[in-house]
DNA sequence: ATCCTACAATGGACTTTGTCTAGGTCAAGT
DNA sequence: ACTTGACCTAGACAAAGTCCATTGTAGGAT
């Protein structure tokens, strides 16, 4: 645990936070004016590959880091601002796909991203 | 429909076709040797807002594109090669989610991507 | 206390994916 | 034949992420 680790660590707490890389580095350096964009990558790699951190990619842009990795939950993505919510659906879809659907994979995780306008943006 | 578009359009064409915008490429160009990236892109982009063809993001790598946009389903994706297969899921993930779970946003599609591993890479 | 070694961090170059722009070509209409 | 406009092309550009050689640091060995 070096001071670089802790610092990320740090800015990624928190409920609804979704940081793209960048922002997490931004917010880093604040605290720390002398860490690196790379190390910040490798310490999120870090993270993802413990659990304790999950990556979320709802479009083309960055990836989004999403630090309430141990609730199980879902995605509500604003296709116009970005903006990302947590949300937390009824039923559960890996029940919803029949073996003769999975073609001889070995299923491990499914994920849901609801697409919509957020409020802000419905009402522009 | 110029000879551009229509190369683009036979390229993506058959079932559980899902192909970067570089291979869409690369495989008009084996058809029509002078067709530039910029207008494979420019297509691509026209069929997909014309919905014809759906955009799919696995992950942080290519978009990929898919012809079979008139029937709609799910995806299954290998985590270590990247193969995609289509798959149809029960239930309705879309009436799983309630009001008190909208946050004010506008729903208007639900994306589901059931991860996991291709018989090829869980048999090695 | 000093040196060694392993690991971590740094900065910058590089890659990949996609977009943009300036210019060229071609067909249709006048 | 000229103009117009849609389409295409090549290449420059941009964003996000990865890689690598070098530098720094902390803990153990001498």
């Amino acid at each position: 645990m070096t001071a670089q680790r802790r610092v990320v660590a740090e800015v990624l707490d928190g409920d609804h936070v979704h940081l793209t890389a960048d922002e997490v580095h931004a917010r880093a350096v604040d605290k720390l004016p002398e860490i690196s964009r790379a190390t910040v990558y490798n310490t999120l790699g870090e993270l993802v590959s413990l659990g304790e951190v999950l990556e979320v990619s709802t479009d083309r842009r960055a990836k989004r880091y999403d630090p309430n990795a141990h609730k199980p939950h879902q995605h509500l993505v604003c296709a116009q601002c970005g903006a990302i919510r947590d949300v937390h659906p009824a039923g559960n879809p890996m029940a919803d796909l029949p073996d003769a659907e999975r073609f001889g994979f070995v299923v491990s995780a499914v994920e849901v991203t609801y697409r919509g306008l957020c409020p802000a943006c419905a009402g522009a």
